[in-house]
DNA sequence: CGGTCTTCGTTCGCTATCGGACCGACACCA
DNA sequence: TGGTGTCGGTCCGATAGCGAACGAAGACCG
């Protein structure tokens, strides 16, 4: 069995690890696909896996029995999905989708947590992604009772400009995002359009490309920001602000976890 | 210094710690007022204290700089804050205000750690809470973009129910709800009266008395529940429900939707 | 008891967004 | 190259909620 490189990873989460404690988990870790709109966890559903993300983009999302969803969250190579399996549970509350197809490191909770149990700073390192994501979702809660669907869509295109490599476009249709912002589909048209008409986005059939980020930063009215400012906080690094894609830094993990 | 005993412990997750767990603390754990309208917890302050609420509500709010502000979760006796330090985290990036004055367990962070270090049963205990936090919060988001006015209303009264005593009214202005929901002081108005005309709550001068727990869950169309259940399956008992001989009874509300 | 402050009720015109529908444009496949 | 399905642009009337203002009723205090 090959040995995967921890300078080749690109998750943030698994190359900031400490060299042993990589190597601890290294042998459960498994590079698998993400298929566009496949679901890693469903509401209800057991979480057997854990997912670091290479590349893609995965929503966490409130989903209602009656087929009412909403997007909570967005996590890329930043991050790991279920955030839960750190708090100790195993079935979900929230699901995962794969809004933007790619790669992740897959391991299953029961060889995560052997692991974690045994290297605390492993632990110590996952807990604070879970901090900042409950950060995000704080805000998407702020975002959606106080901002427009411009200011939400401007938003978006950065959170998942994020996550993409930098110069790439951002692919998606507006359908698919009025789900997420639960809006309708021709409210998201127009606001494209008004961004489009700012100078922002430079929008094409299924796909935007962000020109001006600065720009989007400025319409989004303070809804983009402080989740980005916490994650570099607790890890350094650039995330949220590279200009040319994945320049993923490395921070040691030794706050105090307990 | 006298012994707290245990058993007259309201606080949830202090009261279902295993003995011995809580004599470790219980050296640590004072017991302080809620003062109405403190702030426990500011925005990029340092978290130097956590809160095992017995009596009372602190609401967890997303506040920016230039002041806006907006609730995300909330918290009574069933929990604690800041969940924050349990990710290892001791810089805040959310709010926390006493929303209806009680009192509360403090406990320094440093003692906690200390002490959680030593007995990791009680780190599970909390963390399992900070997941149902998670969920609130991310249902807030859902609430947030998906709900009329009356209806987040319907959402908050139940949850402000769920933490006093089952037969007090709820004790806030239509000022105070207004900077929660992050919507009109009128609009609040309008939205009460709505809920008055429908049987479910009969309102004074900055009173609420919930008369209608089944109507008020119709009304919040599945906005209400979900993160309610959720902590009942994790930490078991009646949470949520009617406690202890209320003359209010309801069924579990995730039967309105399944 | 009267003054003062807080809270609530109500109104106005205005804007963002909704729900639904229709159609043209593009993309892909045979 | 034409057919077919997806995607985006646009329009309609309807509505929830906004921002601001004003006044009345309850609560508190000297």
């Amino acid at each position: 069995m090959s040995v995967i490189n921890q300078s080749a990873i690109r998750n943030n989460l698994l190359a900031g690890l400490a060299a042993d404690d990589f190597l601890a988990l290294e042998p459960y870790l498994k590079l698998v696909p993400l298929e566009l709109r496949s679901h890693l966890v469903v509401t209800e559903g057991v979480i057997d896996h854990v997912w670091f993300v290479e590349t893609g983009i995965v929503s966490v999302i409130t989903a209602m029995p009656d087929g009412r969803q909403i997007e909570a969250g967005i996590v890329g190579y930043e991050g790991m999905v279920d955030v839960a399996v750190l708090n100790g549970v195993y079935r979900a509350s929230l699901d995962a989708h794969v809004q933007s197809g790619g790669t992740a490191y897959r391991i299953a909770v029961n060889d995560l947590a052997r692991v974690m149990e045994q290297r605390l700073s492993i632990r110590v390192r996952l807990a604070l992604f879970a901090q900042t994501l409950y950060v995000q979702v704080a805000h998407t809660a702020f975002a959606n009772a106080t901002n427009t669907i411009e200011e939400r869509l401007a938003r978006w295109l950065l959170m998942a400009n994020d996550r993409v490599s930098a110069d790439a476009a951002v692919v998606m249709t507006h359908e698919f995002l009025s789900i997420m912002l639960g809006v309708r589909r021709s409210g998201v048209t127009v606001g494209m359009q008004a961004l489009a008409a700012d100078g922002a986005i430079r929008a094409s059939r299924g796909r935007v490309a962000i020109i001006n980020r600065e720009r989007l930063i400025q319409i989004s009215r303070g809804s983009y920001g402080p989740p980005e400012t916490e994650y570099r906080r607790l890890f350094g690094g650039s995330f949220g602000r590279s200009v040319n894609g994945s320049a993923v830094e490395r921070v040691d993990s030794s706050s105090s976890f307990a």
